[in-house]
DNA sequence: GAGTGGTCTAGACCACATG
DNA sequence: ATGTGGTCTAGACCACTCA
């Protein structure tokens, strides 16, 4: 059998003639018969693959009349999935400036939830997001040292974390935990986003977890109100 | 054929063996062979209900070993669910001061948000949630006048608006869209809340929607930050 | 090596939507 | 009436885990 199952080949052409416009808002896909013939498969693998879609919201399904490509849900971009900031941000222009990138000796709540030994170091990254050149958020990332000890000095690949963990260290972070809620903004971040001391700020606390359940990362973000999160929630 | 599916009926007791600890975290789940053959079915279908199951994060599937009942994630409730602001606050002791409850003309926003015609009315309810007696929110919710006349005066099924629109309307809703984002206080919620007038507060806004698209309700919610959402993101 | 979940087949009947 | 997706069967081979 090939490496990759057949669903996810069938799942990873038609997500990509969605992406790509081919198949428009509004369009019906051919159906489940018609695609198990195209691909020389069983209408069950179809189904798989048209399964993943429609529990991502790709594609709705009507029975008795086709399988649709879901009208992009005006707002509900970011969140739900876990990504990196750019991607949250979606088209817009994304930079990033590096305050502080290095390795320190771990501090309480670090090593608790990262579950390290006490003494162990961590690596440190604090940065300012700027979108279209206007602060937006400050992340201050957390990681064990020993996870990826080149994280303390290198340049990020593609000025995103989570690309370099996985395409330098072949670390792939799985799921992550959040809790979001809001706070006064201190006088050195306040500085940073450009708004007053004590003017709320969106803060998000995240531990993200590699497959086996590894926690890998705990962030801090401090995000200006002008970007919020956005989220669908299912019943 | 039934009018309930066999996979729904095995997924169904599942959940319930789970929920009511004849399968406690950490249990492993009769093996997909065995469920078919006690359920008379095929294994395909057994796999519909594990499938579902898996999704909601219920259990686990550990290829060559089995399908584990999953550890209760020790933080994520809330939140990647709609639900009542009571379930979403989990186990602690909720009530509610209503502040305002009634009819009025639409505002602007309100009217695009639910697709009202001009000088249509709405049902405005204005409420203050406290938890174990000490106040964490105020719920601000808007929907359609004529969707349920009475919703404007009389008392909520539970105290929960959507039990409310259930059982005596008929409304089910299907999904949300929710932005958050943070704000200061203002003097009126501050002093409902207890809180020092500009002190940060977690500010949500959610359009609501039934399972046909329409629009149902609008809400803002001001919450205290000592009541984070909590959320669980997958890559 | 025995048992588990992952993938897949080649059919089938059904409820439903649409022309 | 035709075609669609929803459900289901009775098998199969595979990769993997574990004793």
């Amino acid at each position: 059998m090939s490496p990759v199952p057949m669903y996810e080949v069938i799942y990873g052409d038609l997500l990509s003639q969605i992406k790509a416009g081919a198949l428009a808002p509004g369009d019906r896909l051919p159906s489940e018969p018609t695609l198990a013939s195209q691909y020389g498969v069983s209408r069950m693998t179809v189904r798989q693959a048209l399964d993943q879609l429609e529990a991502e919201h790709v594609v709705v399904r009507r029975r008795g009349s086709g399988t649709y490509v879901a009208q992009p849900s005006s707002t509900y971009r970011r969140m739900n999935r876990l990504g990196s900031f750019g991607e949250e941000m979606g088209v817009s222009e994304v930079s990033t400036e590096m305050k502080f990138q290095g390795a320190v000796v771990a501090p309480d709540e670090v090593r608790t939830r990262l579950g390290l030994k006490p003494r162990q170091k961590a690596t440190r990254l604090l940065r300012v997001r700027l979108v279209s050149g206007s602060p937006a958020a400050v992340q201050e990332s957390w990681l064990p040292y020993s996870l990826a000890p080149q994280l303390a000095r290198e340049e990020l690949v593609g000025g995103s974390l989570y690309r370099t963990l996985f395409e330098r260290w072949g670390v792939k972070l799985k799921w992550a935990e959040q809790t979001i809620s809001a706070v006064a903004a201190d006088a050195e971040r306040a500085g940073w986003l450009g708004v007053a001391q004590g003017s709320p700020l969106i803060w998000i606390t995240r531990v993200a977890f590699a497959d086996d359940g590894t926690p890998i990362e705990l962030a801090h973000s401090w995000t200006r109100p002008e970007f919020p999160l956005l989220a669908r929630l299912e019943t």
